[in-house]
DNA sequence: TCAATCACTGAATGATCAGTCAGTCAATAT
DNA sequence: ATATTGACTGACTGATCATTCAGTGATTGA
């Protein structure tokens, strides 16, 4: 579609294309929701991170509301893009699948300080913006049936006699939440490595001959 | 210290005493970033929701900025007294109190769907409001060690093998923390009663002697 | 009885912010 | 060369908010 670009230099634009424009405002709204938090962020503190003027993010975004709302949206998309493509690249085993979504919900790209900072101030602000919590649960919803799905299948293959399956895979999904916001509040003692440790042993507790202990 | 009121008429007051008035407010700002967001609190909808004016509450606190930090210095502090309590009237048994912990962990004195929301817009800026992070991981620092005490005793006495009783004990607070989430997000699904046998079946997992199966 | 105290009020002030819009400027098309 | 387009700018506006403070009125003490 563009034009060949092999003989012809750089455009050397002034301004950048509307879709590369509005990427870097939800970068740069992200980047202000972590450090001056969701309250102190304004279109003023966005702009300056992303280096353009005031007017610039209401000429690609119609109103503050609806950049949050969008990077909310950014946020749940690149999730759900990953996971899916981790199971889809995993091997065929139902363990493997599982570890998989865990390996992604770890990774640095999902859980880097300012991101983590960016899903708990919009997960403070679900209950009076039922949008925000629309689009987590979308998303979320699809994530959730798979992991059930995928603890039935280990359970049945070893016969794990413990506990219910979704009462398994649902108390798994809390505790990667609950890692996520102690990687939040003590990211010294509490790292993307040890909280991904954690989850495995988890796994290893309910379906020990799927997931053995790792040696350290 | 008081004068005997015993028969005096009550002193019908026109206004309230200072500290009666305190918790008022610090009760108004809990219903009003429950209902808002913390965003959209200000000293108007704090006021209103208190019955006062507008001035009333920089007359008790002098920012609004000390009206959150005692705000939720009030929560740290309720939840500290709640179990320190619980432990203090049960029996001596490990398990038991553990499970006393965890009892207060799904009261609804501590966990309303209003001081839930409360709880995490203040983990949502702890990022860059130090002294949010301080007033929690004070009080969250002796609980934490009291966990894993008990998860230490509770292993001994059971001879557990499974993982490192220092781990279990992070991963059960995490997995806490994480249900607290699912009832602040998902209420219908996910409510105190459930939570809180989710709590339980974990303990089951790790310590089947010390937390056997409740029948339903 | 009268002065002093106490909690409270609400108008005024200054600051900040979201959203608007007329104008700028480079790239592209004619 | 000239006109048009598209992205961007930044001053401006109206609204909202935290904070201040002079004043009110009930209560207490002398």
């Amino acid at each position: 579609m563009k034009n060949s670009n092999i003989l012809v230099e750089k455009p050397k634009r002034r301004t950048e294309s509307k879709e590369v424009r509005r990427r870097q405002l939800i970068d740069a709204t992200i980047a202000s929701i972590a450090e001056l938090g969701m309250s102190n962020t304004t279109l003023g503190s966005v702009a300056k991170r992303a280096g353009v003027a005031h007017g610039t993010v209401n000429l690609h975004f119609p109103s503050k509301e609806n950049l949050l709302e969008e990077t909310l949206r950014f946020l749940a998309e690149q999730h759900y893009r990953l996971w899916l493509e981790g199971i889809k690249n995993a091997p065929n085993d139902a363990n493997a699948r599982l570890a998989a979504i865990v390996e992604v919900d770890f990774k640095l790209e999902i859980v880097s300080p300012q991101k983590l900072a960016v899903w708990f101030s919009f997960w403070a602000h679900a209950n009076y913006r039922p949008l925000y919590l629309e689009i987590c649960s979308q998303f979320d919803g699809e994530r959730g049936g798979e992991i059930e799905r995928l603890c039935s299948q280990i359970n049945e293959e070893g016969g794990y006699l413990l506990a219910k399956p979704s009462a398994i895979a649902q108390r798994f999904e809390a505790l990667i939440d609950g890692l996520w916001l102690s990687m939040l509040l003590y990211p010294e003692t509490v790292t993307r490595q040890s909280a991904r440790v954690d989850a495995f042993e988890y796994l290893s507790e309910v379906f020990p001959q799927h997931f053995p202990l790792q040696p350290l």
